[in-house]
DNA sequence: ACCCCGTAATTGTTTACTTCA
DNA sequence: TATGAAGTAAACAATTACGGG
């Protein structure tokens, strides 16, 4: 697949694909409001925030009597840190996690779940950006399949001529032509004999998920069914 | 007042690994 | 020693809920 991450733990991601560049990031995401220094409305003192905030992991704070847990919203400094921390490592070992958690003053498990959101909008982003992709190939398959269709109803109309293929490099010299047959059902050329060494290389291109070129001119020869 | 968006947090499931009979 | 059941922990997907614009 064609979509590379420009880096490997960053969101900005790279596609490879001609006239299509996106470098999309979430750092718009990081608020440049500091609100979470104290929580809002000014109920707690930052020390008390802290230590609910570094309480015990997996107690459910809400239910333990105290007021109910106002959302946590991280600082910059806390976010730049974690993202940076992203960058490295996508998960973190325990020792990593209590480390990070002790340097931003947060659970461990907060930190836990910041990356475990992280790598899910990582996810979604890396996901958004295929579905454009696919989306864009598609279009342009679509485009190819029409101009094909195009060219094969001109080349059926014109029905003429003996079975040669032009060369689109030596185009003094034809080349000896394979028989080609257009399918009834499917619609598809085949070839049904190799008599050249390389015979079916202007079948391939046109069918090639690459742009076609109109330069290889293919002349059809009465059909002749093939069995399939 | 209401809606929308971003995201912290929760819940349930899956998966890998360990222990033990 | 091999094996299957049970337990555990971590990661993940889906979802909820909060706070701000």
């Amino acid at each position: 697949m064609a979509v590379l991450p420009s880096s490997s733990s960053s969101l900005e991601l790279t596609i490879s694909m001609p006239g299509f560049t996106s470098t999309q990031s979430l750092a718009s995401s990081v608020r440049d409001l500091d609100i979470n220094q104290v929580p809002s409305g000014g109920a707690y003192l930052e020390e008390e925030w802290l230590t609910l905030n570094m309480e015990d992991d997996d107690q459910d704070q809400s239910s333990n009597g105290g007021p109910p847990q106002k959302k946590l919203r991280l600082t910059n400094e806390q976010s730049r840190l974690l993202e940076e921390s992203f960058r490295q490592n996508h998960t973190l070992n325990p020792k990593q996690k209590e480390g990070l958690a002790m340097q931003l003053k947060l659970r461990p498990r907060q930190v836990e779940v910041w990356f475990q959101n992280r790598r899910a909008r990582s996810k979604l982003k890396q996901t958004e950006m295929e579905c454009e992709y696919l989306k864009r190939w598609f279009g342009s398959l679509t485009e190819q399949n029409r101009r094909l269709h195009r060219e094969v109803e001109e080349l059926r109309a014109l029905k003429v001529g003996p079975p040669t293929v032009i060369s689109p490099h030596m185009s003094s010299k034809p080349l000896l032509a394979s028989t080609l047959t257009m399918c009834p059902r499917c619609e598809r050329v085949t070839t049904t004999s190799m008599i050249n060494k390389s015979p079916t290389k202007n079948v391939i291109m046109a069918t090639s998920t690459s742009a076609p070129t109109l330069s290889t001119k293919v002349v059809l020869v009465p059909p002749i069914q093939p069995r399939h």
